[in-house]
RNA sequence: GGGCGCGUAGCUCAAUUGGUUAGAGUACCGGACUGUCGAUCCGGUGGUUGCGGGUUCGAGCCCCGUCGCGCUCGCCA
């Protein structure tokens, strides 16, 4: 037997005359100095109770406060004419409450639970019980469930097998800093929690399980943003035996599907399959937004020999010139230009050379420098019509690409050209094997170092990397929508010889893999197949859906930019018997 | 690790740019009102201006430090 006959949410015009009993909280209370209006709410909906005065149920809801929670037994009644709300599924009938009890008062909350709220993230994250009161939240969770579940059935219904990997591992390489936990048993040794399943869900293909998916936990110790927490879930799928396309097939069904369950939007696949190196000279980025167009337009044959000298000096010295047509940006004011370029020096560049699209001609900071016939040119080349705003980027490469990817998304943003409610998937594929770090500039592998080179002949692949690695291509890819990286993933090296060269490619000494990754290496020597797969995240794939801003709403229990948690308290000292205990002190 | 922004009543904000007793809305408390649904009307309580220093006759406002939250670059797939 429930304390309720029914929830706040079902009651309608069929269920009047009908005695029900329902529990929730106390919304608020409309006290017309007699009758008592008092809405209650609970996770499926809002039903009015009406409290006449004189009786018992009207004493004890003159006790009722905001959030208090409280059970009431009365009749469903058809609300008198003129008094149904419209905006309300329950708004046809209410409740004349014959019996009312306060199951648990409240305090006064420190926010109202209302859908548009106004207040600090801080006190959201610190009274989270209270925040996931509301219904916007509420939502987001259901929703979070809904995709997951429609995750799983697809990939269940596919062959797929959903095994659970430990938490408590060894140190993945993925280039993020990892959690540690020291071991009680093990003085001065530690566990590392898992930054993915990567490994794991190799070997899982090595067992033969052929197919295998997981809702991953994955956890990086890095720093945080609006689209990245510290811990966080992802689709994680490996197969045994396929082409990029079979694992592509699987996570474009599986993604489908989970959208379909969560938001009712059919995302059409197949997705589209942009190489890398178009979607860079298309975009400058890898993970383009494709709900707009405004496409990057290379100038730098046209730079060689214009009058602008930053223009031709970057191209003569090997770097390249982009131009980008801000549409209908030609009214807006310097102070707005002056911020693009406040924002190319935020990434990397020197600013953004500009002009307007004007009935006069091409006119702005950098007119003077080319004459009628480049003018001419430019605007042709970047299909400029009056009252457009022309951008530009000049250096090397990586540098201007830096710039103008972001740049692209930002005017996007400014012009409108990014509406939540259109879904526009991507492959991005063909990815080099290593690119270069920027401030070392060692070579890094462009994915993870399992990701399987296009030249799996040991002899070739020596001569390439020995050569010009930079041109060896990987079989990696990633996923895209709307501007964020979805995932990525790769078919993998399944031979210990390759991924023995790759290792010893990357500077890692026989010793030091052999203690990392010997028993993946051992593995590869009893029969492994050919696999790969991919991993994408629930938490960005929520927050897309759902159109939040971040994805601390796509998740139940979120850190801050700190990675605390407020409601908790975590981070906290621990007791010195505990340190003791796991052989650890602390050296503050 | 760097840059930027914010921190004033439970909450959201203001305070004539350093000047008398820090205000408003909302919430809360009390009163009035028998059909509201953001109820309405009247009255009231409520402040270590995040914290610690400094400058000044005088600091919510200026300076230094620190803590918290957010955005971002680095970092991170």
């Amino acid at each position: 037997m429930s304390l309720r006959t029914h929830t706040c949410g079902e009651l309608r015009a069929s269920h009047s005359g009908q005695t029900t009993t329902l529990c929730g909280w106390v919304e608020g209370r409309r006290d017309h100095g007699g009758v008592y209006f008092v809405d209650l709410r609970d996770r499926y909906g809002v039903t009015q109770i009406v409290f006449e005065p004189g009786s018992d149920a009207h004493k004890v809801a003159s006790e009722f406060g905001t959030e208090f929670n409280v059970r009431v037994t009365g009749t469903v009644r058809l609300r008198p004419s003129g008094t149904v709300n419209q905006e309300r599924a329950t708004g046809e009938i209410e409740v004349y409450a014959s019996s009312a009890e306060i199951l648990n008062a409240s305090k006064v909350p420190p926010f109202e639970i209302t859908d548009k709220l106004d207040t600090t993230s801080e006190l959201r994250l610190k009274y989270r019980f209270l925040d996931l009161r509301r219904r916007p939240m509420q939502r987001s969770l259901i929703a979070r469930a809904d995709f997951t579940r429609g995750v799983r059935n697809a990939l269940a219904g596919r062959g797929f097998v959903e095994v659970e990997t430990p938490m408590l591992t060894k140190a993945t390489p993925e280039g993020a800093r990892d959690y540690l936990v020291p071991s009680r048993v093990h003085p001065g040794q530690f566990y590392a929690l898992p930054q993915s399943p990567q490994i794991f869900k190799q070997i899982l293909m090595i067992a033969g399980l052929d197919k295998y998916f997981q809702v991953a936990r994955c956890l990086r110790d890095e720093d945080l943003r609006a689209d990245r927490q510290p811990e966080f879930t992802q689709i994680d799928i490996e197969m045994s035996y396929p082409e990029p396309q079979d694992v592509w097939a699987a996570v474009e069904a599986s993604i489908t599907a989970g959208y379909r369950e969560a938001f009712g939007v059919d995302l059409n696949p197949p997705f589209p399959r942009i190489p890398y190196r178009e979607a860079m000279a298309r975009f400058g980025i890898d993970k383009p937004d494709l709900r707009f167009g405004m496409e990057l337009v290379d100038l730098t044959e046209f730079s060689k020999s214009c009058g602008f000298r930053v223009f031709r000096e970057a191209a003569e010295q090997g770097g390249i010139v982009r131009g980008i047509n801000a549409s209908g940006a030609g009214g807006w004011s310097r102070k707005e230009i002056d911020a693009l370029s406040q924002f190319a020096v935020d990434h990397g560049g020197k600013g953004v050379a500009w002009l307007r699209v004007t009935d006069a001609g091409l006119d702005g900071s950098i007119a003077k420098f080319f004459d009628d016939g480049a003018k001419e040119a430019l605007r042709n080349a970047l299909a400029g019509r009056v009252g457009d705003l022309l951008l530009f980027g000049a250096g090397d490469e990586t540098t201007v690409n830096n710039v103008m990817g972001p740049l692209r998304h930002h005017l996007g943003d400014k012009l409108g050209l990014r509406p939540f409610g259109t879904f526009k998937l991507a492959w991005i594929s063909d990815f080099p094997l290593f690119e270069k770090n920027t401030k070392t500039g060692a070579l890094e592998p462009t994915n993870h170092p399992f990701t399987a080179p296009s030249e799996m002949n040991l002899a070739k692949l020596s001569a390439a990397l020995e050569s010009n690695p930079l041109s060896l291509g990987g079989r990696g890819y990633d996923l895209v929508m709307n501007g964020w990286e979805l995932g990525s993933g790769s078919i993998r090296i399944h031979r210990r010889d390759v991924q023995e060269r790759i290792f010893e490619f990357l500077g890692l000494s026989r010793r030091e893999y052999e203690m990392k990754f010997g028993f993946l290496l051992e593995a590869l020597e009893y029969g492994a197949p050919p696999h790969g797969g991919f991993a994408y995240g629930v938490d960005r794939c929520v927050a897309l859906g759902l159109g939040l801003d971040s994805l601390r709403d796509a998740i139940a229990f979120p850190k801050t930019q700190a990675a605390s948690c407020l409601m908790t308290g975590a981070p906290s000292t621990v007791s010195d018997q505990q340190l003791s205990d796991i052989h650890v002190r602390t050296v503050l």
